[in-house]
DNA sequence: CTTGAACGGAATGCTCCGTTCCGCTAGTGT
DNA sequence: ACACTAGCGGAACGGAGCATTCCGTTCAAG
């Protein structure tokens, strides 16, 4: 352990973050990790984690539901943003980028049997998404629908390689990207091809949550 | 069993290619399938695998022996294509995306050992995938690398849902998203901002072959 | 009718992992 | 100063999952 600040209580209260914050790590790097794997990056014992949390079950719920309202808060901040719409959309996407919550919450979702609590939080989430599609609408290319932010989103955190500071200056690279794909050009009159093939629906997305 | 068409031996051969369709079926959806499922997948019982193959790591080393080789193919297919360099790239990407080698080639390595033969393989098809690169440049939109194909396959075959069918359709709607982004503009001088950071070298690509 | 190639699937012997349990240590309250 | 216990480290336990092996069966071939 690291230092006594100010006896056992802070050492404890601290323990409470390290413990999150390695556990945001390790399943961000590895959903199916064990355990052990938390506790040995958090640098404490196997008995530190169970004494916080009932079970892993517990633990992953947990970083669902913080990741769930990372999400939220950063809608909020985007439909809050008095810049132009596509600068705020694009900073909103980034910033989503930034947190990974993409992978608390899809990539961990179907490993635990979900709460009431989370799954409001979902249908909130799925709200504001919404609204941050309304407000942006005008200036996607058409033929993009809500269900395609999440999807982009996957893919680009579907980017992994060692380095977790390079991995994100990556994915910042192809949203970069795929962004300018998704604005509306000004040019031509349709923006592009025709995207082949029936958007992705709501539907297709929630299935996954099912166990 | 399905039907004895002409005798034991003619069953044994139909085997073979039912045992390695189903490898390819449960292992592209499940790189970490048990030997077990790709049985049932196939109708046969364990043995039927074990006589054809000594292990696990020989049937995967197969599948992606194959998947390297059926991408290869394209690649020499795209380069014998004589429709404009585009078109033909964008054909080429799509026919890639319909092989889905990338699940056999990619997400599969690291599970084995690879042999010299697997590596020679790679090397000719990096060469390839560079003639292509080079073929289609000047259409491409500046700051776009070879090493971006790679990454992108990988962000676009990243994309699973259950039903197979879908899976592909959905595949091909961001792909073709991505290729108007890929593709140089004529408006603009530049075609777009600059994508943020250094792109992906051939360094990093290759790390995750290792063990 | 005999033989053995090909096979189905149960049995084996692991490895891995979630969870529990047993002391130990060092703040805390008196 | 001292007993008490919150908080903890980590070994031990039990079960699940899986690659591989093994044995009995079948049936075309000769």
């Amino acid at each position: 352990m690291t230092k006594a600040l100010s006896g056992r209580q802070a050492q404890a209260a601290r323990n409470d973050e390290v413990i999150l914050a390695a556990a945001r790590a390790v399943f961000i790097a590895d959903p199916g990790a064990p355990i052990a794997a938390v506790a040995e990056q958090a640098g404490v014992g196997i008995s530190a984690l169970y004494r916080r949390y009932a079970s892993k079950e517990e633990l992953l719920r947990k970083l669902c539901t913080d990741g769930l309202a990372r999400y939220i808060a950063e809608s909020e901040k985007a439909l809050a943003d008095d810049r132009d719409p596509w600068t705020a959309f694009e900073a909103f996407l980034h910033a989503l980028v930034d947190a990974d919550t993409n992978s608390l919450t899809q990539r961990l979702a179907g490993t635990f049997t979900p709460t009431p609590e989370l799954f409001e939080a979902a249908v909130r989430a799925g709200e504001l998404n919404q609204a941050v599609y309304e407000r942006t609408k005008e200036h996607l290319r058409p033929g993009i629908v809500v269900e395609d932010f999440a999807m982009i989103l996957e893919q680009i955190t579907s980017i992994k390689l060692g380095d977790e500071a390079r991995t994100n200056q990556l994915r910042h690279r192809y949203l970069t990207l795929v962004l300018e794909a998704m604005r509306r050009s000004g040019e031509q009159p349709g923006g592009g091809p025709e995207l082949p093939g029936p958007p992705p629906s709501s539907g297709e997305l929630t299935d996954r949550w099912r166990v």
